[in-house]
DNA sequence: CAATGTTTCAGAACAATGTTTCTAAACCCG
DNA sequence: CGGGTTTAGAAACATTGTTCTGAAACATTG
């Protein structure tokens, strides 16, 4: 009887997919219902029909960032060297928030005032945390780090989004140079510190 | 000739004073130009008056909150044990973030899409950075530390800022120990894994 | 093939907010 | 008391989130 479906689950795809381009491009004040409609072809209603709200949008754009952070993370393979895969996920961590600001943004800051992560969206984080806590798990294993896996892992993390959002936010120095011995000096410091102490 | 004004340097504190409260009790939604001008019994075109436009009022926020940081850690006496007083500034760090979350969201993160700090606004927080590096420095000069003491304040503000934020959002853990515990560990970890290096 | 009925689409309408305009009021002075 | 200037705030405007509604599209039926 009726006419053909147009806001389908494909045109939901298409639409998160623009969303991740024009908030990339525009950042996130140039991320308006009306744009992100008109750059999918497509109607502000439909995106209501598909998110429910703009939040909803944003919340997909979060769980995005999240599968995609865990994806390049999870492509990385093992070596021999457990504390050099740390190193290696620790320059993959910051690669990914400096390749992509605005969405790592959106992950870990809340650049838009109507959503804020509840406990569903923490749960999207989990992925990303697993990976963390398995690869300081193995150096643990190994007798290269001590401590409790999780533990390390959280002030691994913390350090690596303090550092992440400092040098965002122009805050970790002005010149490359200073800004690099300043990632290199804390991942050392803070993998010595754990490889040194005993216990916590 | 002209009425009396209204629209004085002292109102202007006023509705600083405000724009703090609002933005503690309703957080960043709930400031807005007419819910602003409103609690400061005054009209929005004074608002614009004073400020320029929102972003002024959100940038001299952020002023404000970095000097009540400032005040905060400034007020904190030297004792005669130097890596204590290190980890006195870490709580104070931490309790300012804890205490004043909102304002803390304008500090460190952009609540506001209109509003981002420039090189101007960068510099504001130079007083807290002068202030941690100094106390980094006593720790150098006495043998407590390692390092380059601008290098080790910038690692050490990176954790704090990741550790409150992760805190902040819940990512840090469930139960009030394990936050704790995290917290301790990790300021613990980074002031000896620079006690015991001997450079970078 | 036309009429009917249901579903779907998107332009228009509505509410809230940032921002500017504009008119009337307030004040000083002669 | 009246004129000239400045000021204050109400009202108007633009944009954005969100909803409403009329019309178009399609299948079925006569």
């Amino acid at each position: 009887m009726p006419r053909i479906k147009q806001r389908t689950p494909e045109l939901r795809d298409r639409l998160l997919s623009v969303a991740v381009d024009l908030l990339a491009e525009e950042g996130a004040a140039g991320l308006t219902a009306r744009s992100l409609a008109a750059r999918a072809e497509t109607s502000a209603p439909a995106l209501y029909e598909l998110f429910g709200d703009k939040a909803g949008v944003v919340r997909q754009l979060y769980f995005q960032g999240f599968r995609q952070l865990s994806d390049e993370l999870a492509a990385l393979a093992e070596t021999a060297d457990s504390i050099a895969d740390l190193w290696t996920t620790a320059s993959t961590y910051r690669r990914f928030i400096r390749s992509n600001r605005a969405l790592a943004e959106v992950m870990f800051s809340r650049p838009f005032t109507d959503f804020s992560p509840g406990p569903d969206e923490l749960a999207a984080t989990s992925s990303v945390r697993v990976l963390i806590v398995g690869r300081v798990r193995r150096c643990i294993d190994l007798g290269r780090l001590h401590g409790d896996e999780t533990d390390v892992a959280h002030v691994l993390v913390a350090l690596l989004q303090g550092m992440a959002f400092a040098e965002a936010a122009g805050r970790l120095g002005t010149s490359t140079e200073s800004i690099e011995r300043r990632w290199r000096l804390a991942i050392s410091t803070v993998l010595n510190g754990f490889g040194a102490r005993a216990s916590a």
